[in-house]
DNA sequence: GATGAATGAGGGTTCATTCAT
DNA sequence: AATGAATGAACCCTCATTCAT
């Protein structure tokens, strides 16, 4: 499953962490293909060859560290769950804010987890996006589905179509809106964590209720 | 204003227009960083030389196809200019399908303007992207404001907010809906155009109506 | 004798005056190898070809901005001739001293006179370097036996000698005291012509004047 | 403080000898502008990547040559030694001589330091060529300091001048002086070694001679 | 007489990957 | 298991010079 050789699972933890330091360092900061494997061993001090004793290629090396961040993101979600009583919105402005949060908490591992959804001609990126996008496209369809059933949400709808707009409102439009609102490039965080205490969490509420209200209730004037 | 030399501009038209589809079909099909200058002028079988005779750089071709891309959009939207007495709605609808026909008409200069909004660590291409960005926010913000004044829209929302969202649903979520309806990758497009036939008007519409439902009317049950 | 075509000498003065001035600037702030034609002509908005209708190549434009440079400092001299009763002392510092004014008046020429003395891999500069060098030798050799002649200077020396160590004070160490007393590297003057003004003419002199004690008294104590 | 990697400090003695060889050739014979690593690699029939694992660029390569010239140059004096009793006058004859014969034996060596202190528009070449003239000033200043003290030089002088012109007669008017005396361009004597059995000691010592007789009696008849 | 497009070799530099040790 | 030297293709870019117009 893993893209890492036993051979890295087996360091020493601290050596094996500094390395994936090294490496999140890198990959958060550069897109995949600007992205260099030179530059890793050369801050780590260590052998060109043991990165290729740990992972079979550059590409083997960030679809680790992409599995690593998702892995960290579900911890993260499971340690702040959600109370299951929560209607549709309510649920959708907790997920949102925690996962925000924890972008906000862990900026490098966000900015890795992200990069997998780039443009890039290396076809293993591509389909490992086309993956991960498919991976939150169908959460998105259950849980309207859910809301459906529940009445909460108008049955009339064609969940398909909705959850494509939902998912890019609380991808690209959220970040979009908080880069605006707070002057922060998202893209900076990882270089200077300090950022994100700017972006304090009320913040992050106000923008993610302005969007609960455009999705729930539209623009019309009644 | 132009960022393409004088020599550049006086070649001969099938000349010029020869180096501009190799250009168009290089920058369409990899991102900026990893577009390559070599591949460009061997594809030509021209001097490598000429290329910096037409440009004073990589960036400076970039910025070119780019500035032409937006300058097709342009006129492609004044071609086909919507209804001025339409309210805010069948605006939206009207300008959004126009936009996507022109992407499914000429795929490889729509993948080039999109390539300008890409991350990279080019300095330049960051700004270039801010300014785009910028653009469009403006507009959208600006269109807001009009139906808001015309009673089209209720008056209590955050139009910069709004507009962020709205923007992320017309770009991303657009394009992640039309490609999952259709199976047809926006990207691949422009390496087989044909692959737009699939992608008929009438698909177009019912997505972009879908679109305009969720914005107008909301998810809430009545 | 010159390098410089006919086509060249019969253009309109002024602009050959500002292909003059365009070529100095080039020459004064690069060494020959690395002064680009192709700047000098970006510069001046003219074509590439142009240079070639006025000079064989670079090295032909060269030389003739060279030439030019000796026949401006030819004429300051005669402009400011040395009376001609003055013994071999005063007449060096009145030599000397009006060398330096001239360079600090006219930097951009100075310097490029200076380019020829400087190293390079290309045969023909060498050669110029050893014609310039052969010139000055003879001279100063002159007006050194003119001095012994009158009874000015001993007469157990050397004189060939004498003028190689006498001629490598007043350029290189009197350039190296100068730079050393001011604060001012010379190669900024031709960038920055208002430099000259720390150099005031009092300075100059003090300077000259240390290196004529020397030359003349000697180190020993008596 | 070395400027070459440990990668190229560890390689065998022959291969790094052969790959110092090649690009002591290069420097010697072309000034830091016009040398090119490519002509090093090919006359190596190395892969060019391999040079910038050795060093992190051409400067540092050109960098590690002059700490190796000046390293041998300084191993040669200290192996020849002048009798500490001596007086300035002794003194400096016996490192000018000891200086000169070591560039007879190792021309290319002598030649790479000497590109140190040529021009260049290379900022950091300039700030070489300025750290390599302060040394050889203050060393210059502190030997006339102490021949005062002696008494063995008058103390009327400003020293600073003095070092000045001193240090430019036993650079620049000394090299002039023995390639008038023998025919011999010492930038030739890098290209063919054989040359400088040409100069021989004697010659040298005649030319030395000949400058101190210069600088302690000077040229005044008495 | 002036133009300026085309050339193509050359510049320094970075890269992911391999493989013998 | 770790090393790290070697590769060589690819990168962007600059150059002096030519020659048809």
């Amino acid at each position: 499953m893993t893209t890492a050789s036993a051979t890295f699972l087996n360091l020493p933890a601290d050596k094996r962490e500094r390395f994936i330091a090294a490496a999140l360092e890198e990959f958060a900061s550069h897109p995949y293909d600007t992205a260099s494997v030179t530059r890793i061993v050369a801050e780590l001090g260590i052998a060109k060859g043991s990165v290729y004793q740990y992972f079979k290629n550059k590409f083997g090396l960030f679809e680790y560290l992409v599995s690593l961040a998702t892995e960290r993101e579900m911890e993260w979600h499971e340690q702040h769950p959600a109370d299951p009583g929560l209607g549709f919105q309510d649920r959708v402005r907790a997920m949102v804010v925690s996962g925000l949060s924890w972008a906000l908490l862990e900026p490098r591992w966000a900015r890795v987890g992200l990069r997998a959804m780039e443009q890039s001609k290396e076809p293993r990126l591509q389909a490992l996006r086309k993956m991960q996008l498919e991976t939150g496209h169908a959460y998105t369809v259950g849980m309207l589905t859910e809301a459906v059933a529940r009445g909460e949400i108008r049955g009339d709808l064609d969940l398909e179509l909705v959850a494509s707009f939902v998912g890019s409102m609380f991808t690209g439009g959220l970040m979009d809106a908080l880069t605006r609102q707070s002057g922060v490039e998202l893209s900076d965080l990882a270089d200077d964590p300090d950022l994100g205490r700017t972006l304090s969490e009320l913040h992050l509420e106000r923008v993610v209720d302005g969007a609960l209200v455009l999705i729930m209730q539209g623009l019309a004037s009644r």
